[in-house]
RNA sequence: GGAGGGAUAGCGAAGUGGUCAAACGCGGCAGACUGUAAAUCUGUUCCUUCGGGUUCCAUGGUUCAAAUCCAUGUCCCUCCA
């Protein structure tokens, strides 16, 4: 029951692509967002509330589950389906994003990275064998490969360096994958310089994995620059194999990067800004912490058909924050991954109907515009 | 009746002659957040025409200079009888 997919249609105008994912005789349609439940939970959400946003594969981490419970506790637990009583899709991230934010704990050698354990001191260190050998124990259904994950700016010899690296942990860590029951994703790094994106993408290739990711993007770089990463990426990739923009959220670059090609995409964008007070509307977002919403007894959507909009206010969720309950960031978070989900299938009746360069015009025009609902 | 302590910005609370428009926390008002060290972080919070103006219970005083020292008053708290 190893995960599959087949590509559908591509669409007339662009690069944009329609797609299948079946798993444990279920479909779901590409393209696709996923939420992120880093520590095996989307933060605020039970796993039947992730799915009634109808919200598909969901993210966790290798680096924090095996630091807490660690990933033999999961093993023993049944794997991770069991253990966080979810029966829809994992993929599980390599720990190479974990090389990048925890910058100031770790120490990048040939043989892998040295952290710091954020719990209790110990000196840990995380090597592409290892990162397989945890993600074969959490159970995932998407494996990813250990990267390392650049900032940006970065100097093109350090790139050039770092994509070099980042193959060779690529193919150790394939070399000990045993892919019975899981897919292996490679991931394309390579900063913003497109030889060096060509380059990894072909040398992945070569080492045939599962599907392609595509790294590096949304470091703090402006969006034409992350487009073009993204273009610079995609256009070496084989049609059949799943194309992953890892940490992508801002539903216009979701738009933009569908566009370009991309068939699934992850954020913790969604379920921070709740956190943070903020909802995702079709005319940009909102901060229901401003003094405005205080007695706007309006839905935040009247065309959304989450729960939270279903049966819940503006002033009513600016309390719920501004009280600190968290039963506010759950219905934000459920309105945010629900607007996202929902993005993408509009973007997908796009594909099917040969308008998606029509969607992104009107798509933009409402989100960047002045007007309210 | 006696003894002592206190009153500082929306609230709590530092400050006890000049470096004080006054630390810090909360609350308020905004901003940031993209493979989650993030229910976190940042800015701002007397008035202002940005030159300055007016503040630390009230009034009077000492001093070149007072939130800070002195006198009187008002209110609050604690203990003793």
């Amino acid at each position: 029951m190893k995960l599959e997919f087949e590509l559908l249609k591509k669409e007339k105008n662009s690069n944009a692509r329609l797609g299948k994912i079946i798993f444990n005789n279920k479909e779901y349609e590409t393209p696709m967002f996923m939420p992120v439940g880093t520590q095996a939970t989307v933060k605020t959400l039970s796993p039947e509330e992730v799915k009634e946003t109808k919200a598909g594969i969901v993210l966790a981490n290798t680096y924090h589950l095996w630091l807490r419970p660690g990933d033999e506790v999961i093993k023993e637990a049944g794997g991770l389906h069991k253990f966080m009583n979810y029966d829809g899709p994992i993929l599980t991230d390599s720990g190479g994003y974990q090389v990048f934010s925890l910058a100031k704990r770790k120490d990048i050698k040939e043989e892998g990275v040295y952290f710091k354990n954020q719990y209790n001191g110990d000196k840990l260190l995380l090597t592409p064998e290892k990162s397989i050998q945890i993600q074969q124990n959490l159970g995932s259904d998407i494996v990813m490969s250990f990267d390392e994950c650049i900032g940006y700016p970065a100097a093109k010899d350090y790139v050039a360096q770092s994509v070099e690296r980042t193959l060779r942990w690529a193919k150790r860590g394939k070399d000990v994958f045993k892919g019975d029951k899981q897919i292996l994703f490679g991931i394309v790094q390579g900063g913003i310089y497109p030889e060096l994106r060509k380059h990894c993408a072909k040398e992945l290739i070569k080492m045939n994995f599962d599907g392609y990711s595509i790294g590096g993007t949304s470091v703090g770089e402006d969006k034409e620059t992350q487009y073009k990463m993204v273009s610079d990426s995609v256009k070496y990739l084989p049609d059949d194999k799943i194309r992953y923009l890892m940490g992508v959220g801002d539903p216009i670059d979701l738009v933009e990067n569908v566009i370009r090609g991309i068939d699934i995409f992850d954020c913790v964008s969604p379920t921070r800004l709740a956190r943070h007070g903020h909802a995702y509307t079709k005319y940009g977002k909102i901060n229901l912490k401003n003094a405005k919403y205080k007695r706007d007894f309006t839905p935040i959507s009247k065309t959304c058909d989450c729960y939270a909009c279903k049966y819940y206010t503006k002033a009513y969720i600016k309390h719920l924050i501004n009280a600190e309950e968290s039963f506010g960031a759950r219905l934000l978070s459920i309105h945010n991954i629900r607007f996202l989900v929902s993005l993408m299938e509009d973007l997908r009746k796009a594909i099917k109907e040969d308008r998606i360069l029509e969607f992104r015009e009107e798509f933009i025009k409402n989100y960047y515009g002045e007007i309210n609902e």
